[in-house]
DNA sequence: CTTGACTTCCGAACTAGTTAGTACATTTTT
DNA sequence: AAAAATGTACTAACTAGTTCGGAAGTCAAG
């Protein structure tokens, strides 16, 4: 399987298709579902609109796709991080850090979580795929949340759930509102200093809920 | 000023504007910049599209009006919350249920906001009635962490913008990522029940991160 | 290892339907 | 009468999706 004639065309179903999820992923992430344009994903390929219909059918089933391996790029990242070993308040920390770096380094998942909102999740609803998700990082918690209760790090009894919305309430915040925000108090959120400060400020403020009654 | 006679065409360039913008702010919030159709804007109007050119002069123009009609009709609401005389947890407490309710409540603005920040926030840029806002309620908070540092309530000297952004991120969080969450958690976030216990939990948050050290 | 038939993969040009925006005439108000 | 406001009908451009033809890979038989 090595390589072939230097002119001649080499088929590659596998690049070829991850060529196109690469550029819609851009292309769906800055312009939206409706915004983007399917002669715009083609050009910007090096293969033609012809095969973006061959290999998945029709512009939102494109979308579709996009999205689907978003999530589950993180689902291989989540997980594996050993938190049960340590203290519970090492542990949560460890945690928020891993979500904080997540939404600062993957800007695109964050704006096709947004764009999905806007369309009030209709994509997302037919997709098994992406449903049964995330539900791992709430027993994470809860655990944690456990630990910290019997052995007197933590006084609240609080809900997974809720704790994990704060947490991503404002990390994809800080990404997905970037730019409003930014324009807004004339602050760059993606300065290294001010990136730095809120990744301990978000689990400064957690603990401290916790912690307290 | 009085009714005029019962069939004919009444001119009143000032209702049907309002009745524009109204529409115009449902369609672009559910259906993006770019996935709003004007046919569809005029239509639900009492109006025609060519009223919609003859007022607004394009479709871009007309997103930029309803953004900047959203805008303004937070800064009237906002302000007059007389927070100065109250002792500086509930002043800061009072401050934060009021944005809780005001994203809670506008679910439109919400989503204006979240399209905006995919566009790169481009239309507010343009924009100077939208930039010089939102600065009032920075000082707000700095006056009340001063105090309570003062009286011994806060232990914390937090960086206001970080902390208007932490309260924010929350609150427009609930909002703005509803559909998605709700999708993963199974969980309804405009449950009364739900939104009672996030009141407070976002103010005990706050308030245990500005107390703590 | 060559042939050829079959399948998979690909390119260029086209189309049918949609959509933002306009021309022109008409009515209302001052 | 002049200006402001409105209605109807149209168009030029764009855009998702398709048609048709052909090249590259596969595999079995000779």
């Amino acid at each position: 399987m090595a390589e072939r004639q230097i002119n001649g065309r080499k088929n590659d179903p596998q690049r070829t298709q991850e060529d196109i999820l690469d550029v819609a992923t851009e292309e769906f992430s800055t312009h939206g579902l409706a915004g983007a344009r399917v002669d715009q994903i083609a050009e910007r390929t090096r293969t033609s609109k012809r095969m973006i219909y061959y290999y998945f059918g029709s512009k939102e089933a494109l979308y579709l796709a996009v999205l689907e391996r978003s999530y589950r790029k993180i689902r291989t990242l989540e997980a594996d991080l050993e938190l049960a070993n340590l203290p519970p308040e090492q542990a949560l920390r460890t945690l928020i850090a891993t979500t904080f770096d997540h939404d600062e380094a993957n800007p695109d998942f964050v704006r096709l979580v947004s764009i999905e909102n806007i369309h009030h999740a209709a994509h997302m609803l037919r997709s098994e795929a992406i449903r049964d998700l995330n539900v791992s990082v709430i027993q994470t918690i809860e655990a944690i949340i456990d630990r910290g209760l019997a052995d007197g790090t933590f006084r609240r009894r609080a809900d997974p759930i809720d704790i994990h919305m704060m947490i991503s309430a404002f990390c994809f915040f800080r990404v997905s509102n970037r730019y409003t925000f930014g324009t807004i108090f004339r602050r760059d959120l993606s300065e290294p200093q001010t990136i730095e400060r809120h990744r301990t400020m978000i689990a400064d403020a957690v603990v401290s809920y916790l912690k307290s009654r």
